[in-house]
Parts: structure tokens; C-alpha cells; sequence
DNA sequence: CTGAAAGCGCTTACAG
DNA sequence: CTGAAAGCGCTTACAG
């Protein structure tokens, strides 16, 4: 199928590829006849201009890419599909193309960030789920390019953070706990370098300080984000600290995993334990009773720093940081503290 | 940042931009020493030709499109997700481009197909998830591109059809039923339009007439594929005939509404009513006491679809329809038929 | 309102 | 082994 070039256009329609170029573009210096009769042609033709050319031609489009550590097999959590519809709408709003970009480690080691931005054009970035030891992540935080930053907790040139209020919403959790009439609470933690671990445990801590409480460092344990971790370990901290009730996770997957140990110990939820999750994935309304958990939405965030990326682009003036919105859920796995 | 031509590198490295160019890309007419400095100088410099000025030069890669019908805020059933993830990583591993096109309908009114095509520099296409009442639905199978369908039962010149084999495992499905001893099985289908919904039924059918048993057509409903719809009107299809003593639901999202249909009406799911769905979703394992279903796996339906297409580009001969796997998951959502 | 010509950054015969 | 030059399909001053 050869392709169809302006200069067909140009000579079905008895003009120069000057006065296609420009129709086409819709600018007001071609006459009204001339530029019917060259749509028209277009339209039979299906043409329609070899974007590359034109990115050549000086008429390239901005291109926003989205960069994610890695695309797994599936998504469990709906945050990689969230983020990237989000990015992509927030993309087709503006006008600019979306590029996909999964930095699988053995591409990271071949060809540099910049040079990744510069073969593929990109004006914007958006970055999610970067990992402190991937390659890219000190290159894209040097913010050559401007870039949008999903829960990476790093200010700078050229960056902007988006994320929940980790500490207010994590506070909120814990309250909700306490509201309940829990005086015992533990947390079950991700990675200890995660930047989110460390404002869930912010305000994790200053929900109980608030109520005059000590915060216990037994209380607190560290299961990597990861279901099974916690599923093992959730017993462990409550054996040994039997007087906990309630357990305040910073993820649903990890409070998945908890409420499975909690049961394995022959103790109900929420009638022995309550559980707090994080994030309100797909499946945390249908564990057990439904899972009381944090709702922030992915596709929300991803949409928010899609349009931020693009209007950095643009030289507009962006904070250094935007708070996407969350929202406590309170379904059937907490319950007040029984006398 | 003004960007490093080839240029750059020519000058630095005191060559001609022809040099760079074939030492850049492998050619063996260049010595070694030449070769060395040119690659030192290119790194120096973060130099990575523009993907652009390459495709018009004639290197253009190859690029091959995912068109989903329309990207969705969150992806429940993973299906999109495991697609986009499986076409991502065939093209990566082909050493092509991936282009992700959603086909919001506005679009599809200004654009037609072929220009998008021409527009992306597509080579080849994966396209799921097309209705037929989408304007593209008929473009893309004309063939005009060589063209992977997910779930598109057609054939035809340039098209290849990836799915797993309906009928049998739809066969298959009722058959586990029959072996647990159940007389009466009724049916919640999809869309009655739809491919899958007419194959999934052709296997319902099969499976009862190996058995002896008759065809009731009362025993079958249309619920659209919609969780609400088919927990209403499974309620129906139980009062209309009270012998039913289990159902085969041709998605997992309508068996579980079906469920909650069920449990409405104080029945209890298997012990009265076992209920059977179709793909395993991530939350098929935790409805109830987990879901009986037919797995399919759209990373590997994505990923055969993408190396598909890459082949037909290639002038490959491929088949006009490849099956991917499925196997029937037993949990808790089926049993013996009591006495 | 229209067109001839230069230029975008590459690749590739072609000549040496 | 290397380079000057043409060409890919567009856009955009510039001239008329």
C-alpha cells in the first residue's frame, strides 16, 4: 500500500504542496474555494500527513510519556491501568500524543534517560512506580525534561509530586480506629524506604500522639507491601503483643494478607481485630465483609499529572507539589473495641 | 535543551555525518578506531538520532497499535490491563514500537482508520474490545493492515483471530456441573450480539445434548455482561423455574451478581445453587468462598496477539485463528448436587 | 491568495 | 574505509 503523500493531494487538486500544507493546517491565507477543493481530495484520498515529516517540518507534536518501572502480567491493584487511562485522557484533552514506557532493567543499563527522551521525542514526562535502585530514577529526578511525579515525594527544577496527603490520610485511618474505641493499635508497614511508608507511619504516630497516646515500636512492623509478608508476620505481632486490636495496614494488599494470618489464629475480624487497609483496590470490597481502607484513585492521580506534565511544557507555573483526593471507606472490617 | 544532532557528533568526532550515521548503525565499512571515537563521542554527548528524521531517512521501525475500544477508568476484570502489558512486551521483545490507541467514538467521526493509521505509521494492529456498532469495527476488518483480533471472531485476509477456544471451555464448564451430579443448569449469557455470547452458549448447548438432557430455552438469560443486570434477573430465571439447581454464567462480573441474586433471595451458593463464571478475575478468588471459573489469561492473549501481528508484518504465514489457553479453576462456588 | 525553495535530521546509493 | 549529495514528506519564510 504506497503511501499517499501531499504532493498526490497537491496535484489531484491542480495546486502547489505549499497551499496543501497550509489548508490543511487551516490557515486563513487560502481561499474558501481552494480549500474545499483540497479537503475534499484529502477525504478521497484518506490522506493524512506522515507525522514524521511534519515533526521534521518544525510541526511536532508535544509528546508526554509515561514511564512505569515495570509492566507486570497484571494488575492487581488497578494502579498501573488507573494511571495510565489517566494520563492517556488527560493526553487526548490536550491535543499532545502518549507514548508507554516500561523501563525494563536490562533497557535501563543500554540506553540512558536522556537519551530514551530524545529518541523518542518526548516533551513531558510522568513517572510512577520508579524504585530507588532502578537507573532512571536519580536521571528523571534531575528533571532535564519537565516531569510529573505519581508518589515520588521529590521536589526540584522541572518537578511536581502528586499524591494523596499520606499523613492526614493515614491519620484519618487510625482515627477511625480510635473513634472505635481501640487503645491498642498496630500498623503493618511497607518497605522502610518507601517515601510512602514513611508519611503512612507519620501519621500513623500522630493520630495516636494526638490522643495521648505512646507509640509503641513493637507495634510497628514492615512486610515490604507484600500480602504474604504480612499474612505471616501479623501473627508474630500479635502474639506478641496480645493486647492489640486493631491494625491500621499501609495497603490493602498487605491487610489482605493480615486478615488471612488473623484468621489462620483462629481470631475473627473485626470481632478480635479490626483492620485498616490503604489504597481501596478492586478486591477490597469483597474480603470478607468488606475492607474499611483508605480509597485514593489511581486514574484521578494519573490524570492530574498528565495534565500538570503538560502544562509544565507549556512554561506554566506549576506548585511544587498537587494533593489528590481520598476518602476513608468504612465497610466490615472494623468494629468497636469489644468490652 | 537544544537538541544534539548528528551533526554534533560529526564535528566532535571529525568525521563526515555519513560516517556517524553507518558507524551509529552497525555497518561493517567503518575501521574500528573510527567506530570507537564516533561511539565515544555519541555518548559524551547523549546523542540518540530523532526517531523522526530516521523514519523519513527510510530506518522507520516498525510500530504495531493496540485499539481498545475505549480505556476505562479502572480495569475490574484485568482484561484490558493484561492486553496492553502482553502487546507491550511482544513488541518489546520484537524490537518494535508499541502505540496505544484508544477510540473514543468522538474520534472515530473525525478520523477514519486509515488515516489514523497512515497518521501512527502503523504497521500492524491488535485491536480488542471493538463493538460492533463502532465505526472502526468494519475498517479494521477490511484488512487493509495486517490485523491480530482479540475476541473477534472473524477471518479474512490479513486477520488473525487469538481466543481461547469458547465452545470447549464453555463445554467444559457444564460439564463439571453435570459431574456433580446437577439435572438443571441454566445459562446467564452476554450480550446476545456478541461473538463470545453465542460461542459460550454453542458450548452450554453441546454439553447438556452429550448429555441427553433437552434445551429449555427458558433456562437461558441475557444479561449483558453486567453484574446489576444478572443479579436481577437470575432472580427471575430461579422463581420461573425452582428445579434449577445450578448456572453457568458466560462472564466471572455476572456470576458474581448472580450470587448476590441468589443470597437475596436466602438461597445459599453451592449448597443450594452452584454457580460457575467465566475468566478469573482478580476478585474471583474472593467472592464467597472463591468462584468457579474458566480461566483466561489476557497477558498471554496480548502477547501471542502482538507476535502475531509482528509476524503478519514480517510476511510471515500465520494461521487465520490461534487459541490460547484456558483451564477450568475449581473453588467453593460449586457442588454436589443434594439428594 | 499562491508557489518555488530552503530546511528539519537522518539514510543511502554513488564515487572515490 | 570515507564523504558529498540526493532524498524522505512535511512546514515556513519569502516573494509575488
Amino acid at each position: 500500500m504506497k503511501r499517499t503523500s501531499i504532493k498526490d493531494v497537491a496535484t489531484k487538486a491542480g495546486v502547489s504542496i505549499t497551499t496543501v500544507s497550509r489548508a490543511l493546517n487551516g490557515y486563513s491565507d487560502v481561499s474558501e474555494a481552494t480549500r474545499a477543493r483540497i479537503m475534499e481530495v484529502a477525504r478521497e484520498l484518506n490522506y493524512a500527513p506522515d507525522v514524521n515529516a511534519r515533526a521534521l517540518g518544525g510541526m511536532s507534536e508535544t509528546t508526554i510519556g509515561l514511564i512505569v518501572s515495570d509492566l507486570q502480567h497484571s494488575d492487581y491493584s488497578n494502579m498501573a491501568f488507573g494511571v495510565i487511562s489517566g494520563v492517556y485522557h488527560a493526553c487526548v484533552e490536550n491535543g499532545c500524543e502518549f507514548i508507554l514506557l516500561a523501563t525494563d532493567v536490562a533497557r535501563q543499563g543500554k540506553q540512558n534517560f536522556l537519551q530514551l527522551c530524545r529518541k523518542k521525542n518526548l516533551d513531558g514526562i510522568v513517572a510512577m512506580g520508579l524504585r530507588t535502585d532502578d537507573v532512571y530514577y536519580k536521571e528523571v529526578l534531575k528533571g532535564y525534561l519537565p516531569c510529573a511525579l505519581i508518589d515520588i515525594n521529590k521536589m526540584g527544577k522541572n518537578l511536581c509530586n502528586i499524591s494523596v496527603d499520606n499523613i492526614r490520610a493515614s491519620k484519618e485511618a487510625v482515627q477511625h480506629l480510635l473513634a472505635l474505641g481501640h487503645k491498642h493499635i498496630g500498623m503493618i508497614n511497607g518497605e522502610k524506604v518507601a517515601d510512602v511508608s514513611k508519611e503512612r507511619y507519620s501519621g500513623y504516630a500522630s493520630a495516636l500522639l494526638d490522643a495521648d497516646m505512646v507509640l509503641n515500636p513493637d507495634y510497628v512492623i514492615y512486610s515490604d507491601f507484600k500480602e504474604e509478608v504480612a499474612r505471616e508476620e501479623v501473627k508474630e505481632l500479635l502474639k506478641n503483643n496480645p493486647e492489640i486490636t486493631a491494625v491500621f495496614c499501609a495497603s490493602d494488599l498487605m491487610a489482605i494478607g493480615a486478615i488471612q494470618g488473623i484468621e489462620e489464629m483462629g481470631l475473627r475480624v473485626p470481632e478480635d481485630i479490626s483492620v485498616v487497609g490503604f489504597d481501596d483496590i478492586p478486591v477490597a470490597r469483597y474480603v470478607g465483609n468488606g475492607l474499611t481502607t483508605i480509597k485514593q484513585d489511581p486514574y484521578i492521580m494519573g490524570n492530574m499529572a498528565g495534565k500538570i506534565a503538560y502544562q509544565m511544557v507549556m512554561k506554566e507555573k506549576v506548585p511544587f507539589q498537587m494533593q489528590a483526593p481520598y476518602e476513608l471507606v468504612e465497610r466490615g472490617s472494623t468494629g468497636p473495641l469489644k468490652k
